[in-house]
DNA sequence: AGCTCCATGTTAGTCACTAACATTTACTCC
DNA sequence: GGAGTAAATGTTAGTGACTAACATGGAGCT
């Protein structure tokens, strides 16, 4: 592992750990550079933004795999959210865990509402590529692969923002089943 | 129409301009009060972010009230496409004129990518309202009117992208036309 | 050792946005 | 018509994210 990923992992680690603690609007990008020993330059320089310290791209091909190799009659809707289902239950248990953390830090602030969206721009367009070699227009398929995105959003946030009251704890999985049964046309 | 609406106009007709001629990233938002003759201060008073200048959510009750009125028999992402595509059917041109030239500014301006999507919050939930109507579970209707939404903008901003090269010039009918259709599953 | 990139540091700045307090404008009530 | 009052705006001073230009350090290669 080269510098550069170093300090990448370590700033990464900073920021989760300080926007946990203390939240992300009262957490300024120096302190995180801080923590990481080293410059907001160099926080800048690898991440670019501040969101981005949050939601890096996790850009996951085996999705875009599952949904160009869904039957050929199912409708762009239902082809992406079918694929979807089925990698999310292959889910590790590690990504969940990291993924829970990052949803709990959105939720509770409102600068970041439709960040997890922005953050998702090579899934999407992995995704809308899959549709089309399914057979679908390009302008099509990019229309319905950010809206499934979008949706799927709005279900994480929702869950995220319930779980912080301790009397629903709903299961992750349950509630992205229905996301995607409703983005397919159920 | 009191002096808070007047100065509420100036400052967007102002902001509307110059995105316009000079781009959104160019235009210091000290320069758009100074041109509606006012303070910045007084700019974020009224508009709260530079965002807020080109996307104020224009929300439109008639959407909500068609989604509502869909057969029982539909699925929540039907309802959402036919309903919205039967009002925008009605949209008046001077409301369509509007939207593009917003389109334009946005389309040119990697900054608001997802800016359409935030600014339609409100919109967002009376979709989701009247699909609890129909019978929807609240957190369902949410996830599905985000996700159609989100899907909407995309094709709107893919044809401003698409406008701006001589050669397409498609009718923005059409383009929502196909949009919902993809969106309602079929 | 010397050379060379790569990653980082330094400095100084721009720009969106905020807080606290002062000032003007417009409207009402006597 | 003048005093009072509240809304709308101005002033000042600041914070915090982000950038540009240039300077420094350190790992590897010859």
């Amino acid at each position: 592992m080269g510098r550069w990923q170093q300090t990448h992992e370590a700033l990464r680690r900073a920021a989760l750990e300080l926007f946990l603690e203390q939240g992300y609007d009262a957490t300024p990008t120096a302190q995180i550079a801080d923590l990481a020993g080293v410059t907001e330059m160099t926080l800048f320089r690898h991440f670019g933004t501040k969101e981005a310290l949050l939601l890096e791209d996790p850009y996951d091909p085996l999705m875009a795999e599952a949904v160009r190799t869904r039957p050929p009659g199912e409708s762009s809707m239902r082809a992406l959210a079918e694929g979807i289902r089925q990698q999310w239950h292959q889910l590790d248990p590690e990504s969940t865990a990291a993924l829970c953390a990052v949803l709990r830090v959105v939720a509770e602030t409102s600068a970041l509402r439709g960040a997890l969206e922005r953050g998702s721009a090579t899934t999407v367009t992995a995704l809308a590529d899959a549709l089309v070699i399914r057979g679908a227009a390009a302008d099509e398929a990019r229309v319905a692969a950010t809206a499934v995105i979008a949706g799927l959003s709005t279900a994480l946030l929702e869950w995220a923002q319930a779980t912080r009251e301790p009397a629903g704890q709903v299961s992750l999985t349950d509630v992205v089943d229905r996301a995607l049964s409703v983005l397919g046309g159920d």
